[in-house]
DNA sequence: GAAGGCTGTGACATCGATGACACCCGTTCT
DNA sequence: AGAACGGGTGTCATCGATGTCACAGCCTTC
């Protein structure tokens, strides 16, 4: 009679075990199962033991994707770093994830090779996924990525870097002033005896932050007044390579120079290479001044003297902020700027006191 | 009277754009407009042209997680690697990403810190997303690991190792054998004029490919048999300075070994800093072989002798395997090994003809 | 022993898409 | 002319959770 009436579409769905699998194999409702995953304490303990051995014996993995769909939200970070060839960023990563796990959150990485259209294309891609929040690297972003984490209503940070001008941070944001650190590198170069100081600097068009850098080491050089700048940055990857050719071209073309700033320890160990072997000597001919204190610059001949960001800080007050802002705490967008540190070493001379 | 049925219950979604709302402004329907954003040419180009005029007014963003419940999958490819501390992965996986973004499907990065346990909830909460396909790095994992990606019913490639044993592989595997890459190294060697090989390596804990190239070695050592195999791992973090340490250590107990294999080039760069330091000739009082061809390594004094791992092939071969398979392209588990290459540079002798 | 509070559990609508299928209507075939 | 076909569009059940609320017990309390 009813044939019409009982016509049932059919869907596959995934053949995984469902918490309706589980709620009838333990003999109750899918809401208490739900419950027990959520807040085990609120159900009582003889349910919970149940449960717990049928979803062990099951092998039950919760489909977060229904859950976040339900939710309108996930237990999920997106992070965007500009590049994982080196280790500039690796200790962030590893703090905000470590925090991160803590809390129950999941960490998701998305890596833009400094490109803001990749990094565009990665954030629309987290942020269909409805996260808890967002990190991402520094300000430079493209108009519609600025709209996006505006509007999406989630806790955003921007880390390392420092707003240059108000308004450029609306959201929360944990860095340090990289015109600061090149002003630090040159200053120090100076102290410690140079008289004429240059710079270097690789992947100076894609990031932004080298090119603040090189901001830092302009002013203090007209600060002091010895000399006119001299830098020369390329496009390049910043690797030990191009620092070796960056530094051979400056020594062709300004021999008299006593001093170069590094716009990160990669480009520095190639100088320290190329300038062993034209046989001079570091510090006394040429003082060498890096960035970034990556694992070899403690142990290269002679050790490398260098600003250390403050890395793990970085993540742990980016977690921090954030963790804070989903437990319901008021975060008014603030900039929290942090200090890098100066290490001494063996490429520069010894301070004699100022 | 009806008031009990009246009742509802409410929900707050999010308050983004929703299919719908496109739907309504448009005046056609859900399914319509979600034909249109999976198969433009299916629907006509009057109705086409509508649609995609009210997405960019309205700014709709389309809701991953309702589509991915509604279809059961999504176009997200989890990739697991052991670190970013250093630069190992990062050409594979910048591969595997280009690769996967190009047949528009999102990467997602998870980093185990060489834990089997990390490890297992990295993949536990990746499948959680239902994702298309997963990329592993190695065979070592848990056995709930090991369970959950054979039964998660979708593409699995486990990268940059080969199987020790049949049956260890059930997934498709892109690698190469870590065991060739130990006794290539030490054979390259007493090739050049060694007699007497050390071997130094570090994060051996963790990384059982370190093992296995470390076999490599020994089988080397044994079938030369000129000496006893010398080796001195530690589980430490595979660092230039960890370098430094453990070839002193070694050159301290053995001072006449001519040749030391490392498991790492940040090792071996470790010990040419330290050998230059004692005033020792690379490769005449002693020759090194190193295993990464990193950045640095054609740039150092002497420049490297190193063993390159096919890190884009690795890459690319994993994304292509992958994607045939969701192409429905019946993939059978399937080893595919490749070749390492030997670069021959100046911390060990030019070979004479063998 | 009835009233009131608290705790634990279940019923059910809902989140925002997809996919199977019905249906409309203009073409082509017999 | 009527059947068969097929492209384009709409209807509606469905994916697997969560969150709200109702309600059954049980324990206090007077």
């Amino acid at each position: 009679m009813q044939t019409t009436e009982t016509r049932k579409r059919t869907r596959r769905g995934t053949q995984r075990v469902t918490m309706t699998d589980v709620a009838t194999a333990a003999d109750v409702s899918a809401s208490t199962v739900s419950l027990y995953l959520r807040r085990p304490e609120a159900v009582s303990r003889h349910l919970a033991e149940r449960i717990a051995r049928v979803i062990d014996e099951m092998g039950y993995v919760p489909n977060l994707v229904a859950g976040s769909l339900a939710a309108a939200r996930s237990r999920t970070v997106g992070v965007i770093l500009p590049s994982i060839l080196n280790s500039f960023f690796a200790e962030t990563y590893n703090t905000l994830q470590g925090m991160f796990q803590a809390a129950h959150y999941q960490t998701l990485l998305g890596v833009s090779e400094f490109s803001p259209e990749e990094e565009e294309s990665l954030i629309r891609a987290f942020l269909a996924w409805s996260p808890a929040a967002m990190v991402v690297t520094g300000f430079h972003h493209t108009e519609r990525t600025r709209a996006m984490l505006a509007s999406c209503g989630v806790p955003v940070v921007e880390m390392w870097d420092m707003p240059g001008h108000p308004g450029e941070a609306v959201n929360i944001s944990v860095g340090f002033s990289h015109f600061e650190v090149g002003r630090m590198q040159t200053s120090h170069l100076y102290d410690q005896g140079s008289r004429k100081v240059a710079y270097i600097g690789a992947a100076a068009h894609q990031d932004l932050r080298v090119r603040s850098r090189t901001d830092g080491y302009e002013a203090e050089v007209m600060r002091r007044g010895l000399h006119d700048p001299i830098d020369f940055t390329v496009p390049d990857a910043a690797t030990t390579e191009v620092g070796r050719w960056l530094i051979d071209e400056i020594l062709t073309r300004h021999p008299d120079i006593d001093g170069v700033v590094c716009s990160n320890d990669a480009l520095a160990l190639g100088v320290l290479f190329e300038v062993t072997r034209r046989d001079l000597k570091v510090p006394d001919d040429l003082a060498v001044v890096g960035f970034g204190d990556l694992p070899f610059s403690s142990s290269c001949p002679p050790p490398l003297t260098t600003v250390r960001p403050p890395q793990r800080e970085i993540g742990r007050l980016s977690a921090t902020q954030i963790l804070a802002a989903l437990d319901g705490v008021r975060v008014t967008p603030k900039h929290h700027n942090l200090d890098c540190e100066l290490v001494v070493r063996g490429s520069t001379r010894p301070m004699a006191k100022r």
